[in-house]
DNA sequence: TATTAATTGAAAAAGATTTTCAATTAACTC
DNA sequence: GAGTTAATTGAAAATCTTTTTCAATTAATA
């Protein structure tokens, strides 16, 4: 579990100022669990502390990438920007089409395919992205089999 | 491979007109090799066809998206829709994070993993994204192991 | 050729993100 | 607890990207 208290010793410890604005939106990264758009983050943090200027929410979630504190999912249509907090290391996520929930899973062994995609490609890889899309049980359950949103759409 | 004739007969035959505008869309689209910002590939159609509108080529590509004859491709930072031709099926890419070189591969098995991933989720998942990143072996060999860009980032 | 619904493109609107720059302030030193 | 300083902040403007509107045009069909 990442706190903000933690995440804040690592800003703090790569020599960036900690200031009550990138306080503030580390406890609302931190909390969440849910992938989060530059625009909700600053509604959220707002609430927290009123008068922060959303530049600042862009700057704070810049460093956040550029520390990999925080990784990026991929929505079907538009491609926007939404993170989420990185509980650890390499992992993956599972995205509902429907409502949006996203669940993490961190077992996956790629290394077989990842092995014989780069023999046949010459690429030398050096990380990559999966996620799977589908219907939340919540939400199956809500719409019946299938549900309205489904697509059928395949990466 | 997907000749922009077979493309224009995919559109006629669901019953779209058939323009200049789109066949100049089309290609463009299936002629390149690489994934193409909607910016880009305005630039390349209007050589063909001076005087399409920004907004025709915007139409089109969501047009083929829709008609899943297209699919995006992620970049690492900025993660606007880019997009290429999908020669067939379900498939997925590599991309080098030096140059932006895509390139495609087919076969993959995740069904083992995905079950597994559905069962512990709940989820009833209906497709994914896989995307590996590295260095294409042009950009290898041009930059030395490894490369000025390596940022070893993990998904 | 006439009909008609789909398509186009200019312009405006809407959004998202970045740049600028003067004022503020966290961290450090004394 | 001041004083110093470079990093940080936020308002405003600038840039970009994408979408919406709507009147004019046109591909497809008869
Ligand atoms: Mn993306
Ligand atoms: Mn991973
Ligand atoms: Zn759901
Ligand atoms: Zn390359």
């Amino acid at each position: 579990m990442m706190t903000s208290e933690k995440l804040a010793n690592i800003i703090r410890g790569r020599g960036y100022k900690l200031t009550p604005q990138r306080r503030a939106v580390l406890r609302v990264i931190a909390r969440s669990r849910d992938h989060l758009t530059p625009g909700a983050i600053y509604e959220r943090v707002r609430k927290e502390h009123p008068g922060i200027g959303l530049v600042t929410v862009y700057r704070m979630l810049e460093l956040l990438a550029d520390l990999n504190l925080t990784c990026r999912v991929h929505t079907e249509d538009g491609c926007r920007s939404y993170l989420m907090r990185r509980p650890s290391g390499h992992h993956h996520h599972i995205m509902c089409t429907s409502c949006g929930r996203v669940v993490d899973f961190t077992k996956c062994d790629l290394s077989e395919l990842q092995q014989r995609v780069s023999e046949k490609s010459g690429f030398k890889i050096e990380g990559h992205l999966l996620q799977f899309n589908g219907l939340c049980q919540e939400c199956r359950e809500k719409t019946g089999a299938g549900g309205p949103f489904r697509t059928g759409k395949v990466w």
